[in-house]
DNA sequence: GAAATAAGTCAATATGGCTGACATAAAATT
DNA sequence: AATTTTATGTCAGCCATATTGACTTATTTC
């Protein structure tokens, strides 16, 4: 049991250690990586989308949101439906980012995949899915189909 | 492999929230955690094993290490062999706060590892130890003997 | 005896969280 | 039509955790 949680505790020091050695070079932090990549995954999403998803508040959310927005890697707009809501997209620039950054966590994690085969990736899913205390949060991982919300 | 990065991220937050939660109430972070946990794990480690495993400064990790002495969670000794280190150790106060502490990711990994099965769980370790950097760090995880450095 | 090592310390800085209070615009409710 | 709620943004201040760099002390190794 013991081992099963240092494990997550070394993989996942090691797992942000190169993207935020990335992060470095631009000023940012691990927040913006994680702004990015969701923004980047679901493009259009919401400013209230993205604070349940990473569970931090509205004002340390939009201290790097701003920045990232002021320096052109995201663009914002108004929603069609809901006028209040602010539509969040990646820039061709912020995509840049985004696969600079998300390259070196795929080839860890591939590598990862590829040594210890298929079966054990079922494995690994089903836990880390089990560990996830939101069954909504858990849906998100259906089938490849994100949940709504 | 998105959702691979993915499940990573949204398990290893989950698996942190329930502790941090308890650790504000003693005004401690989670830093204050990683120095009780890995200090619990293997008594009698120095500092400078505490500091390879945990990868930070020497002064991030003794504003931390020097409150949990002071408030007596942990006691330091000097090496029988080499009189220069510090043998970290809990005290009893300190082992009550790792059980504390680690009883919500317990339950909550064991919860994960009966809901996943046997098989998966093999799955879930292989994997996570691909994504470990480190063959040193990897050797923790050889059959319950942990590396000696 | 000199050099290297283990640990500790001082000072300054950055990042990323937090709370609380408040503002604005748009949507929803009554 | 007026009121309330919601989505977003913002100001100000606090705290925890990390960093770099410089330096000290005690002890071990060469």
């Amino acid at each position: 049991m013991r081992q099963g949680i240092e494990l997550l505790f070394f993989a996942y020091r090691d797992f942000t250690a190169e993207p935020d050695a990335i992060l470095t070079q631009y000023g940012f932090g691990r927040a913006h990586h994680r702004v990015v990549h969701f923004v980047g995954r679901r493009p259009q999403m919401t400013v209230g989308d993205l604070l349940m998803i990473l569970k931090i508040t509205k004002q340390s959310l939009n201290r790097v949101l701003g920045q990232l927005v002021r320096q052109g890697f995201i663009v914002q707009h108004r929603g069609a439906q809901d006028r209040r809501q602010r539509l969040l997209e990646l820039t061709e620039k912020g995509r840049e980012l985004e696969r600079q950054l998300s390259a070196p966590q795929r080839a860890r994690v591939a590598a990862a995949y590829r040594k210890a085969g298929a079966n054990a990736v079922e494995g690994f899913r089903k836990v880390l899915l089990g560990i996830i205390a939101s069954p909504d949060d858990r849906r998100r991982f259906d089938r490849g189909k994100p949940a709504r919300r």
